[in-house]
DNA sequence: TCTATTTATTGTAATATTACGATTAATGTG
DNA sequence: CACATTAATCGTAATATTACAATAAATAGA
């Protein structure tokens, strides 16, 4: 036990909730905002903006960059992040698809 | 170590990560669907629609009614559960101010 | 009250996640 | 090449999650 039976959902359930995983960490979230905030390649700072260790935050980086939804380029002795537009348009899409499903609640408890 | 350092993220950033994580299971994701899909409430037949034990299944309910995604009704012998659709919209509002930012992308690697 | 039915709770095993110290890898500079 | 800088990886401890068997709780009907 202790593992989740992908295997009994459609792939749509899985990849709604392979999404929401990675955003259900608010490293993650302030990472992604942050990204989002300077609208550009952000390049090292990465660790003192969020108050988490350097391993940490690489770990969390990888995650992000596992689903697509950043990438990063080498740039010297540093890395370069930045969101992936077109994966993060998948994933809104995805989600939104989800999120925004029309209730009517005709009858209800 | 092993838990999450809440206290040095922001209240929203937590609410999103929270709302996200509730929603990054896929049996969570596939009871939410069904209450949609029947539109009404749900009385019972929940543990035969998702493959799993009831157990599993109850304790999936608890955390969705946790965040007041569901709300439960007893109904005799068994549970009516169907969608809060005042808290959906409240999370369906946080979710898409995240999802929806603006990329410029005017320079990115 | 007894029994059947249904859901919740308890307990627990297996696995996953989170966080970080220590170390390694990669690259630019003197 | 030696050294500094920065990110990734490894190892590991603490905690959380997932799943389910066993049991308890609640309620309807005989």
């Amino acid at each position: 036990m202790g593992l989740t039976k992908t295997e009994i959902f459609t792939d749509k359930q899985n990849q709604i909730a392979q999404y929401a995983k990675v955003l259900g960490h608010p490293a993650r979230v302030a990472i992604l905002q942050y990204l989002y905030k300077l609208n550009a390649c952000v390049c090292g700072d990465l660790v003192g903006e969020i108050g988490l260790a350097q391993p940490t935050i690489s770990q969390h980086l990888k995650e992000l960059k596992h689903l697509g939804l950043i990438k990063g380029n080498v740039e010297g002795t540093s890395v370069c992040y930045c969101i992936d537009a077109d994966n993060w348009k998948k994933m809104k899409t995805v989600m939104s698809e989800f999120l925004d499903q029309d209730l009517n609640q005709k009858d209800c408890c």
